[in-house]
RNA sequence: AGGGCCAGGUUG
């Protein structure tokens, strides 16, 4: 049955969802792994609504969803701003008190964000027991989705003072703020900090900065970083 | 009780 749950959630990945169902149907064991796999393979390809649909299907099934389950359908509201959903599924979370794992707290972090509930974003952070790399990213994102880049900014401070170290997705949030406005100048002064720290920027670093010189005139700085993309691929990044 | 197959953050 392991093999069966490993098929489903090949096929989900893949992007092969008749073929998961397929599998899924013919499971002789009723689980929430299969359900939970192919709730996750529709989370990747970005089908928020099919992840909603499947979750309700599998609870009409009587399975009761689990952690990965509520990551999942956490990930589809904030992505599809399903406010109201959303708070009904937190509320469920909090009576069941599955809110201290570390991922479902992440997940909530990033869904306040994304409705733009940032002072909730901060208070289910601020409750988490352990916050990692990825809780204090989705923070980091959240403000910088709002515009609230020196918050940002200072939640990559506060981090390193509670030892928690920012990753290159860490500073890339604090990046993908100056994507909307064009503040490219910003935009560099992180990017030579993030280098200073001694971090290697990857391909989203470059697109988000790209992106925020995209909407002025700035040549200049874009032809830099050109530059620097070119140093980059030559030493095989 | 514990473990094994599925889950959280950045550009598009």
């Amino acid at each position: 049955s392991f093999v069966g749950n490993s098929l489903v959630d090949m096929y989900a990945t893949c992007g092969f969802f008749a073929e998961a169902w397929k599998v899924l149907d013919d499971l002789p064991v009723v689980s929430i792994i299969p359900w939970n796999a192919l709730l996750a393979g529709y989370c990747e390809g970005e089908l928020f609504e099919e992840v909603l649909g499947c979750a309700e299907k599998m609870q009409s099934q009587g399975l009761h969803p689990n952690a990965v389950t509520y990551v999942c359908i956490l990930r589809a509201c904030g992505s599809l701003v399903a406010l109201e959903k959303g708070l009904l599924l937190h509320a469920d979370i909090v009576k069941e008190e599955t809110e201290e794992d570390p991922y479902i707290g992440s997940a909530l972090v990033d869904m306040y964000a994304k409705f733009g509930l940032l002072a909730e974003a901060q208070g289910v952070f601020d409750e988490l027991r352990a916050r990692d790399v990825v809780s204090w990213s989705a923070l980091i994102a959240g403000y910088a989705l709002w515009g609230l880049d020196e918050v940002a900014r200072s939640c990559l401070q506060k981090m390193q003072s509670e030892n928690v170290l920012p990753d290159v997705v860490a500073w890339n949030g604090v990046l993908s703020s100056y994507g909307e406005e064009g503040e490219c100048e910003k935009a560099f002064l992180v990017y030579a900090q993030m280098q200073e720290q001694g971090l290697l920027p990857d391909d989203v670093t470059f697109l988000s900065i790209l992106r925020s010189c995209s909407s002025t005139t700035d040549m200049k700085t874009g032809q830099v970083i050109h530059a620097q993309v070119l140093g980059l691929s030559a030493r095989g990044v």
